[in-house]
DNA sequence: TTAGCATTGTTAATAAATAAACAGTAACTG
DNA sequence: CAGTTACTGTTTATTTATTAACAATGCTAA
């Protein structure tokens, strides 16, 4: 399914919806009210109907969503039809926790390899993932046809790592070391770093202080 | 410093402007214009300008903005005057990488404590960090004025590791499991899950390359 | 059977964030 | 020393995101 021009921050809510809507699914409970998912991620209830309004799912008047179809049609709308396949570049803490965190949580994206320099780390098998020498990196995401790179490799490695994901074909990059990178146009890049959510809420937080006192 | 209602998205942006200044902060070069500053942090320059502009920090026109400078007026804006102390509640994967990331880097946020329930990580010291036992939780927190928690243990755990932290005075949570919480409006809370970002890039990296084909 | 209620879906209004436009200025150039 | 260049700083315009407003629906219960 495609749907034209949904907003950046629409789709990374998407994402956060069918994240707490697995965690309540069960047999009990089956349907689920707009205020209900607000709550869980403390937005507003009208977000939430504007989102599902903007990819066109309807609710029951009486009942809510159900939350299996809900959980359905943001799949059919997020994930590749075909699927995405997705590598992970450096296996120390940050890899790790990527790596079992991500375990079988998604069905459309698979974790297909980690690559690493370390020889007791390559050559082994993490839960589930197979790690490789980073030499092999060129070969084996091209064999396997990976789409996505998460870089977790020491930060003055990172720049070559991502120029050899880029030649290697790849399409999307999230990168976790605080080194600025540069990708063509074509690829999409994503970066994320703990001190500046932590500096956020340190800032917000002394903020608040000032308010509430 | 103080400055009046500076946009969300500008304090994040001031963070990271200091972490990506630090980062070519050397003796050969003390000054950097805000294309180069833009570039690095995938901006436009204007906006660059503009964040500068709300701090009011002036630059100089051929020389661009001194380097150090302005990483000092940065601290003088987000950081806290008298400084704000960190506790990680889980020491696993993520808890570790936070810490062994974290070690050195910010000069007003000192890292203070972890917190586990296994025996073999309490009373042990990782990265210059002390680990004690969940139960001294509430102690800990209080005596060392401890403001700031970061959520790190299995996600079930995670509620009432927030209702410890909140009931302990905390003021700010970064929360890092998927489970959702529920704090006082005093409290600031941040969440942030790595297959958000993920699903972002694939379903970005996706389009782009129905674009770009 | 009808008034009241809680909910959805949509449009309209507002607010926040980004980008464009451009004036000002100091150094350099011929 | 007039013109050109390469920046900064600020205002204005545009785009994006959020919130408010409210009509429509169908169940509940008086
Ligand atoms: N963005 C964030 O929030 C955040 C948080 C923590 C750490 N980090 C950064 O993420 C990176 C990883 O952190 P970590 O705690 O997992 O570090 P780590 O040292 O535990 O892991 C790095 C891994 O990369 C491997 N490696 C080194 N050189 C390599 C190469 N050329 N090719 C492939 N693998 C290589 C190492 O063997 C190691 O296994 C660091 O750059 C760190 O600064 C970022
Ligand atoms: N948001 C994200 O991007 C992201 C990424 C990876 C993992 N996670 C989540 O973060 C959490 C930690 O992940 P991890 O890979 O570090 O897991 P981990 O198992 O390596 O670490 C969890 C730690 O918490 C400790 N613990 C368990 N119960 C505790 C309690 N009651 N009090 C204090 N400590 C306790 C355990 O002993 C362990 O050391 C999990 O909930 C995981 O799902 C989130």
């Amino acid at each position: 399914m495609f749907i034209k021009n949904l907003p950046h921050k629409t789709v990374e809510r998407l994402s956060q919806y069918r994240r707490a809507l697995l965690m309540i699914l069960s047999k009990e409970k089956t349907h689920v009210f707009s205020h209900e998912i607000a709550q869980m991620l403390h937005i507003t209830p009208v977000q939430v109907r504007r989102d599902l309004m903007l990819i066109g799912y309807s609710g029951n008047l009486r009942k809510g969503y159900d939350i299996k179809e809900l959980i359905d049609l943001i799949g059919k709308i997020i994930d590749s039809e075909r699927g995405q396949r997705v590598a992970v570049v450096g296996l120390g803490n940050l890899g790790k926790a990527f790596i079992s965190y991500f375990k079988g949580k998604r069905s459309k994206l698979s974790m297909i390899a980690a690559f690493d320099i370390n020889p007791e780390k390559i050559n082994r098998v993490f839960d589930g993932v197979p790690c490789y020498h980073i030499n092999q990196l060129p070969e084996i995401i091209k064999q396997n046809n990976i789409s996505i790179g998460i870089i977790t490799v020491p930060s003055e490695q990172a720049p070559e790592i991502a120029e050899s994901l880029v030649l290697s074909g790849i399409k999307g990059i999230l990168n976790y070391t605080p080194k600025p990178l540069n990708v063509p146009a074509y690829v999409y890049l994503e970066e994320y770093d703990m001190i500046t959510s932590l500096e956020k809420v340190a800032f917000f937080a002394k903020k608040n202080d000032e308010r509430f006192k």
